[in-house]
DNA sequence: TTGTACGCGTTATCAG
DNA sequence: CTGATAACGCGTACAA
């Protein structure tokens, strides 16, 4: 900055005002200052400017797993809002593991991040330090134990849906593959399924429901259990994408076929559910959108440096995207004639 | 600080000597000033540290695609390398956009990032004003015009690879599905299945090789196009795992049967690969390792300050996992006899 | 309108 | 072994 200055015969003062676009500097000036700054290819020091400003531009975004596609969806729709409104975002992957969690809330601290947005492995994640250095945070997926604006779906009415949209198939014996006992999501969506059975067929039974973990291998063995049940089910609804691979996997080793002998639908989409066989029937998560709000929220907040509204909660709807799985009548011919 | 020095009863020097166990300094001294730095619950400012160090413990990573779950695996190789030695990441997006990258290299700049990773849109990325302020570069699945570390796999012994084992499997009319012109992977992975033709079959046909974006769709119309021709391929080499999406698809569409009517194989495996129906055969891709590898380069060159080593460029191996996809006959038969 | 001087919170140097 | 002090690069109050 001091070579800019003296390059341009002015003071460090000005070359801030001019880069800055504060105060009046004569136009003359100001035009030196430019040119002096091209020349040299100058470019603001941010740690000092932050240091000077006490406040940086960079969020932290917190989720549990960059390697589901929900979460990467998510992170996509919080990063263009920062990106449109000139932060920068330091990702950071906990791995669904509570130390790792609060090594990088600490991390959030120390870097004094201007905004947090996290997806909370547990409703008790230590939120306190951030909280008093008054650093925004904005939940995303599940709810913090705190007041904070928080962004998630409707996930009892989309499972509710997605059950219900088995019965409607005709299916009669829907089970519930759902997430880790007390897990919000997972509960949310075990509740959804019992409302639609209680609205078509009364008291669910708890025979025909199982907790595992949101992944593939747990929820196959899961549907693998359900299966050699005496009184089997005759379709799943199963809480994520990753559950649905699983069950997948295990009928085709029994050889039932989706959409016909056993019907199927996943919470969750994913890029891949509609080219695995059959076609995989979903309840979509606006995940993008949840990540643009979650940016929107928090860029309230950073905004707003001290004014207090109240924490906001963001509902968004699910949607049924039925593809073949869910269907109880045989597949129509699927192989058309080829054109030549 | 001066709030734990007085506490304690010392200078904040002592202080900053404590917390960075830097020094000898007087057990008792240093005792009280843990004592008060818990007390009030004391966390260094990052800011100010890295103004006075004239480093900070941020790298930066450039990737084209979050989506991509081949750019995830690298991303968590590298994340897990800094978080190991204590560094944080802040990730960058371009969505393959050059100017979206350029801006991020100046964010990389301005923040005074101690390294940065990058997956290049083009060779010809600028990196100068980097190399300039001496910010360390690690280039990941592409090359950089410029000399610096370089972490790829050998994109054409893995395609050579597929496409044998195409021939091997007793396909006779190989078609390949490669990348957008003048992409480093993309004339690769071609010139690997044009090396299999020669060594097999003699010269490659050019009638069977079509150049496409790596996504699903456009693959899909490719592989439509292909077989529409008059002499059309019996089976299929394709350069990443969302075009063996695309041409399951048109598979499907056809009522062709991969793995009996029609060879797939993929590079590059992806998570759900081995559930679709058939199971996808494929040439993988050490993606994780490629970002733990990367990450290693880079904590080389920012631990070394101004040590000049030459660049070096790691050349990790694929390997090929045959799956259903791939085979000639028809399939076994998958159904078991339900265990009850 | 412009320049001088101070301070943001650290850490390294130097004197004691 | 410890404390005072300066400096990292910037933005801004204040004086000119």
């Amino acid at each position: 900055m001091k070579d800019v200055a003296s390059l341009a015969g002015v003071s460090p003062a000005t070359v801030s005002r001019v880069l800055n676009g504060v105060a009046n500097v004569d136009e003359a000036l100001a035009e030196r200052v430019r040119d002096a700054a091209r020349q040299l290819d100058y470019r603001a020091n941010g740690v000092a400017r932050s240091l000077r400003l006490q406040r940086t531009d960079v969020w932290a975004l917190i989720i549990s797993d960059i390697e589901n596609p929900f979460f990467t969806s998510v992170a996509r729709g919080v990063e263009d809002i920062a990106q449109r409104e000139g932060f920068s975002v330091i990702l950071c992957n906990t791995d669904g593991n509570p130390e790792k969690e609060a090594r990088y809330l600490d991390v959030a601290e120390r870097e004094q991040v201007s905004g947090v947005v996290i997806s909370p492995n547990r409703s008790g994640s230590d939120i306190s330090r951030l909280m008093a250095a008054s650093i925004p945070i904005v939940a995303v997926d599940r709810h913090l134990d705190q007041p904070v604006d928080t962004v998630v779906v409707d996930s009892e009415h989309g499972a509710e849906e997605a059950t219900r949209h088995l019965f409607e198939q005709g299916w009669n014996r829907p089970a519930c593959v759902t997430g880790p006992t007390a897990t919000e999501t997972a509960e949310q969506r075990l509740e959804g399924y019992r409302r639609a059975w209680r609205a078509h067929r009364g008291r669910p039974l708890v025979s025909l429901v199982k907790h595992t973990d949101y992944n593939a291998e747990t929820a196959r063995t899961a549907v693998a259990s359900l299966l050699r049940q005496a009184n089997p089910p005759d379709s799943f609804f199963v809480a994520n994408s990753l559950m649905a691979l699983g069950a997948l996997e295990e009928f085709r080793e029994r050889g039932v076929v989706p959409g016909r002998d056993v019907g199927l639908i996943a919470f969750d989409d994913a890029p891949w559910a509609r080219f695995v066989d059959p076609p995989l029937s979903v309840v979509a998560q606006p995940a993008y959108d949840m990540g643009c709000r979650a940016g929107e929220l928090l860029l309230e907040r950073v905004r707003a440096r001290g004014a207090v509204r109240p924490a906001e909660t963001i509902v968004l709807e699910t949607s049924l995207v039925p593809r073949a799985s869910s269907r109880r009548s045989a597949p129509t011919k699927r192989g058309r004639s080829r054109p030549r």
